[in-house]
RNA sequence: GUCCCAGUAGCUCAGCAGGAUAGAGCAAUAGCCUUCUAAGCUAUGGGUCGCAGGUUCGAAUCCUGCCUGGGACGCCA
């Protein structure tokens, strides 16, 4: 149950009742009634701007327009308080606490599911995140997204939508021969021979890991096998072994797919020469330079592109639009695509084939996510895909916590770029804002804990109208806004707001915590209410951690 | 040259489907542990919201131009 919504859409009906019953204007003209929560307390619970917008409308000023709308309000429909007119014209609802006692109860009812809501009414939803190429480690960059798509994945599903995850991954093409390239060259240097690495190879650790395996697996048999078959044994040892990595380090990341889509299998199922039958039939294709091109320009690009190369083979955008087809054809009413911020530039053609292909541009969205630089000791360390010495997932986790390293990439907008700190994320002080949401969680465990103890716990009959401190309201309002927080970060596609709102409600928590005792034997009745009221901040905070990935300790 | 993202307090960032005196954390200053975990709380100071125009009753938020930082502009993936 979300009470704060029902409160709003209560007031809201009011206020158009109100204002037509006052002849201000009709259900025609009438615009949308905007309810905020002011920033100022005194401003009330709820402020609408209703008289302004129909200053032109009802040809009044917006001063006389509000006292009107006031003047037919049926107050006690609303459960209103108190109203008042301010400022150039809000109108500012003061509610009777009623309602608020409501929130406690809900939450407590609906424990683990509280925050959940149907705000997105089934509408399937896939979203593809990470899908790094098989040929290295999960670095840095890859961990944001893959942190961003599961927060966003897990908001999506609380809000009611029907999400699916999915990796798509790059098991054909160029990127792939390199692997084979690059173990063979690593293999041959474990046995002691002289080998280079390709130029575009693949330097990382791990490769020289596998040569190393290899070797002493196979000794010098593959040295002597004959070239395109030993690449071929090299390109499916490497994929498998890359490739089981991501996922372990993925799943120890709290990251799950639910599907793993092989680029491999549009080859198999003649997909791609599907899709470009479509294209073809659309009249989006044609030959120059002995190229096949797709006519992207027609459909909002910068320049047109080589789908068929002149050797005959692919471009990367062939398999991949074949890939959207599928995606598309799989009757999700939208897919969403996690990506890099160096792969902004291939939005606009993608979204064209998307068009080319037959399918609305709504249908087709990209998160992109910005860079993250990081530093240590106060200074910036630079990473390089060649040298192979990018900061790894793997090693991130290592040192500083799963759980504050989801809490850190989700806590910022994705188009921001993101300064990571080790040393504050590594730091188990006050200046780390995970430890500071935990600490309030764990903090609420020990009191509840104590509570049994004490004989305190089990038996209170909870009476909302005994919670009248100052910041025992601060926590039932902020409470009552959870499902809404989430449905909105689900709807603008901004798990950050989770993050933030958690890091809120511990926040008053804490000052509620220092501000008021809650378990005294000398009054049982206010004891038994603040600790359904801890109960419910506790169920919530854990909720909202739940969603972002992050652990609720009970204890720290 | 074109495109994308950012520019808000000393630092890192929220706020941006227009709304009232622009927020948080850190840092700074001053306080709070015989009391449920001080990994906490309270208070104070700190801002030409990059710059210039425009739209509007009202702009950090929308539009245009410019400046700065980052990224992208392959018959690579």
């Amino acid at each position: 149950m979300n009470v704060l919504k029902q409160t709003e859409d209560n007031l809201k009906q009011e206020i158009a009742a109100s204002t037509i019953k006052a002849k201000l204007a009709n259900e025609e003209e009438l615009p949308e009634i905007i309810l905020e929560k002011p920033k100022d307390k005194s401003h009330g619970d709820f402020a609408t701007n209703i008289a302004m917008q129909l200053a032109r409308i009802a040809k009044k000023a917006p001063r006389q327009i509000a006292e009107d709308i006031v003047a037919n309000l049926d107050e006690t429909k609303a459960s209103i308080e108190k109203v008042e007119i301010a400022g150039p014209g809000f109108i500012n609802f003061f509610l009777k606490n009623d309602f608020l006692g409501e929130v406690v109860p809900a939450v407590l009812e609906a424990k683990e599911t509280y925050g959940r809501t149907n705000a997105g009414d089934g509408e399937r939803i896939q979203v593809e995140f990470v899908s790094v190429n098989p040929t290295g480690d999960l670095h840095l960059g890859h961990a944001r997204g893959a942190a961003f798509g599961d927060v966003l994945c897990n908001v999506l599903g609380a809000a009611g939508y029907n999400v699916e995850r999915e990796y798509y991954i790059n098991d054909a093409g160029n990127q792939i021969d390199n692997l084979a390239l690059s173990v063979e060259a690593r293999y041959l240097q474990a046995l002691g021979k002289d080998a280079e690495m390709p130029e575009d190879g693949y330097h990382g650790q791990d490769i020289v890991e596998i040569g190393k395996v290899l070797a002493e697996a196979y000794g010098d048999k593959w040295a002597s096998e004959e070239k395109s078959e030993r690449l071929a044994f090299f390109k499916e040892y490497g994929l498998k072994y890359e490739l089981g990595k991501i996922e372990k380090d993925l799943a120890d990341f709290r990251v799950q797919f639910d599907n793993w889509f092989s680029e491999r299998s549009l080859y198999k199922d003649d997909k791609i020469s599907e899709a470009l039958k479509t294209l073809d039939e659309g009249n989006y294709t044609y030959e120059k330079d002995g190229a096949t091109w797709f006519k992207s320009t027609e459909l909002g690009d910068d320049k047109d592109r080589v789908l068929i190369k002149q050797d005959t083979s692919f471009t990367y955008l062939t398999p991949d639009i074949a890939y959207h087809k599928n995606k598309l054809e799989r009757g999700f009413d939208k897919i969403i695509n996690v990506w890099g911020a160096d792969h902004h530039g291939y939005v606009p053609r993608m979204r064209a084939a998307i068009q080319a292909l037959g399918y609305s541009e709504e249908q087709f969205e990209v998160k992109i996510i910005q860079m993250v630089n990081l530093f240590e000791n106060g200074e910036k360390v630079k990473m390089s895909k060649r040298t192979g010495r990018a900061v790894a997932l793997r090693e991130l986790m290592e040192e500083v916590g799963i759980d504050a390293v989801r809490y850190f990439f989700v806590a910022r907008s994705n188009d921001s770029q993101l300064d990571f700190d080790m040393d504050l994320a590594r730091s188990q002080s006050n200046d780390n804002p995970v430890y500071y949401v935990q600490y309030a969680h764990a903090r609420i465990c020990t009191m509840l804990k104590q509570a049994e103890e004490k004989g305190l716990a089990g038996s209170e009959t909870f009476d909302a109208a005994l919670l009248t401190a100052e910041k025992e309201i601060d926590l039932l309002k902020k409470l009552g806004e959870f499902p809404q927080t989430v449905a909105e970060a689900a709807e603008k596609h901004t798990p950050h707001k989770v993050t933030q709102y958690v890091f809120d409600l511990a926040s008053l928590l804490h000052s509620f915590y220092n501000a008021e005792k809650v378990l005294d034997p000398q009054n049982k009745e206010l004891t038994g209410a603040r600790i359904a009221l801890m109960k419910a901040v506790r169920i919530t905070i854990a909720n909202a951690l739940g969603l972002i990935g992050v652990t609720a300790p009970e204890k720290m």
